[in-house]
DNA sequence: ATTATATCCTGATCGC
DNA sequence: TGCGATCAGGATATAA
């Protein structure tokens, strides 16, 4: 389940080994992946790795260039590179190979030749995609991202309106904000102590400026410790990340609450699980003051 | 327009 | 011990 934070992860570990190599082929081995654009792809150059909501975009350029190993500038990639859309979904895995021409093993869905070693894209499950964009205009969500340097409370407020959608299944929304899932969204909302289900619309905007605090400081701290492996995640290098013991609801149904010891609750709200603590994330606004006074 | 449901995929786990 | 049913969830398609 790579999400913002593990995404991150992956992309900032492929970086320096990827940035400035040759793509010589690319192999599609699973028909699920559809047919691609190879030649948007094949005989240029890696110009740098990018994360891309929950994507990891790997950006294409002319051959010709001088690649430094942290990648060329985020603006000039966005000017002058082709890109490559890879989604893990749940169980997507990237790795560098140093051997490219041996024989692949299952679950191997794709493999990028380089002129050193190669980009395995693994995938036991299936449900990872690829996608080929001519350009920066193609490739960008749709959706801001939380970690952007313009998404202030405000911005998020705005973002939010006064739908009466509730705010988890909201938070999931990519074409809102990109890269939260359902661990993040769920942890996010328990930082801040709202209710998974209130209504976006009757969020305060010091509820607003909470949630956009939190938000921001969970996702930044699950990056510095190499993301979340709550049941399958896997790093770049084949290791896990140290988040998930920093979770304080998700997968923690009937646990003690880290902040209250109340038990966790799980519930189901669109047809994924969500966790809460019933008495820091009241049903009811206005319920902050109170368990504000719980704190030690 | 918005919201709800079904679908995809496969390994792990559960109940009998 | 074995086997079928269920679950996990990101995104999209279809239905209401």
């Amino acid at each position: 389940m790579p999400e913002l934070p593990e995404v991150e992860t992956i992309v900032r570990q492929l970086t320096p080994r990827l940035s400035g190599r040759r793509v010589l082929r690319m192999e599609v081995l699973d028909p699920l992946l559809g047919t691609l654009e190879t030649e948007l792809i094949e005989g240029r150059l890696i110009g740098g790795l990018r994360r891309v909501g929950k994507q990891v975009g790997l950006a294409l350029v002319a051959p010709r260039r001088a690649v430094p190993s942290h990648g060329l500038s985020p603006d000039r990639l966005e000017r002058e590179a082709s890109w490559l859309l890879i989604h893990l979904r749940m169980t997507g895995r990237l790795t560098w190979e140093k051997d490219a021409d041996g024989p692949t093993t299952p679950p191997t869905r794709a493999r990028l030749r380089l002129d050193r070693g190669a980009l395995l894209f693994r995938d036991v499950r299936r449900l990872g995609t690829l996608r080929v964009c001519r350009n920066w205009a193609e490739a960008r969500p749709a959706g801001l991202d939380p970690l952007a340097p313009g998404l202030g409370a405000r911005r998020l407020g705005q973002l939010l309106g006064g739908c009466p959608t509730p705010i988890k299944p909201w938070l999931m929304r990519q074409d809102r904000l990109v890269g939260l899932g359902n661990i993040y969204a769920s942890e996010a909302l328990f930082a801040a102590r709202i209710h998974p289900a209130r209504p976006v619309g009757s969020l305060t905007m010091a509820e607003v400026t909470r949630l956009h605090r939190r938000l921001r400081a969970i996702l930044r701290r699950a990056i510095e410790m190499g993301g979340t492996s709550f049941s399958t995640f896997e790093n770049a290098l084949g290791r896990p990340g140290a988040y998930q013991e920093r979770l304080g609801v998700y997968g923690r149904a009937g646990q003690p609450c880290p902040r209250c010891k109340t038990p966790i609750v799980r519930f189901v709200q669109q047809q994924r699980s969500t966790f809460f603590c019933p008495r820091c994330q009241s049903e009811e606004e206005g319920c902050i003051s109170r368990s504000r006074e719980m704190r030690p």
